[in-house]
DNA sequence: TTGCGTGCAAAGGTTTTGCATGGCA
DNA sequence: TGCCATGCAAAACCTTTGCACGCAA
């Protein structure tokens, strides 16, 4: 059923993300990243193979505030709790905080009982200014 | 301190927002309605003009969950003291789902005070999959 | 050998910018 | 008249796609 090769581009992104999974990833980082220690990845891998990643559940995408902006990608790690976590990210610095509240689960059976939709909490971002950056 | 000019393509714009304020609308949308009607607009002057109105908080400027996907523009209401208006996105058949819901009042309002963090409506989305999609 | 993976270049879509012209005040 | 606004085309950006070649199994 295994349908796909393993190769030193896919193991070199996946080992990137990995070592990075407390940072916010974009795909022009990865070929930047790897450019520089001589070892090139084409654009189109890199895309792909991340689009790949994010339908398999090993990485999670967001998109930042501003329209144009690049995406970012993050590593799941399935051995931490971060699934079960909502996570909100500052508009303008670009933190990411990790929200664990009891109060946002019962928002998100509410949302299921009353409007019949089924959040997922991993792709779910919500968005705004954090604490520091209000003060400015 | 007014330094700004009263132009019919503004006045258009505005009043076509307006007039579609229960939709989202894209740069597009404008720029090929007039077109249609036999009174282009650039697409410069829509661009800068949405803008400037999103700057001036006229409009609000929503940002969809796909990456290369066109920002969609909404005109705030004064007058119906813009109740705030969250979005699901079903990430299976894309289609967007307005929430307005007392119960994601008291989420925002209990992020603000436990979390100090000031949530965006605007931008931000939830994720999941709706009713139709569940079945599936 | 089979066929997925790669990478280049080109195309795609949205938004921005440069610059000459147009039009409000 | 003084300046801002407009609009065209071109560029900037991020991302996707076509296609020939490479390489894992």
């Amino acid at each position: 059923m295994e349908r796909s090769y393993k190769t030193k581009q896919r193991a070199n992104i996946i080992k990137y993300l990995m070592n990075n999974k407390s940072k916010h990833i974009t795909a022009e980082m990865i070929i930047t990243y790897f450019k520089d220690i001589g070892k090139p990845i084409g654009k189109s891998t890199v895309y792909r193979y991340l689009d790949s990643l994010v339908e398999d559940n090993k990485v999670r995408k967001y998109v930042a505030g501003e329209s144009g902006s690049a995406a970012c990608f993050q590593y799941i790690d399935d051995a931490h709790e971060c699934k079960e976590h909502y996570h909100m990210k500052c508009t303008k610095c670009g933190s990411l905080i990790h929200l664990n509240c009891d109060e946002i689960e019962e928002l998100s059976k509410h949302i299921f009982k009353e409007h019949k939709f089924k959040l997922d909490v991993c792709k779910t971002i919500l968005y705004g200014l954090c604490q520091n950056c209000q003060k400015k």
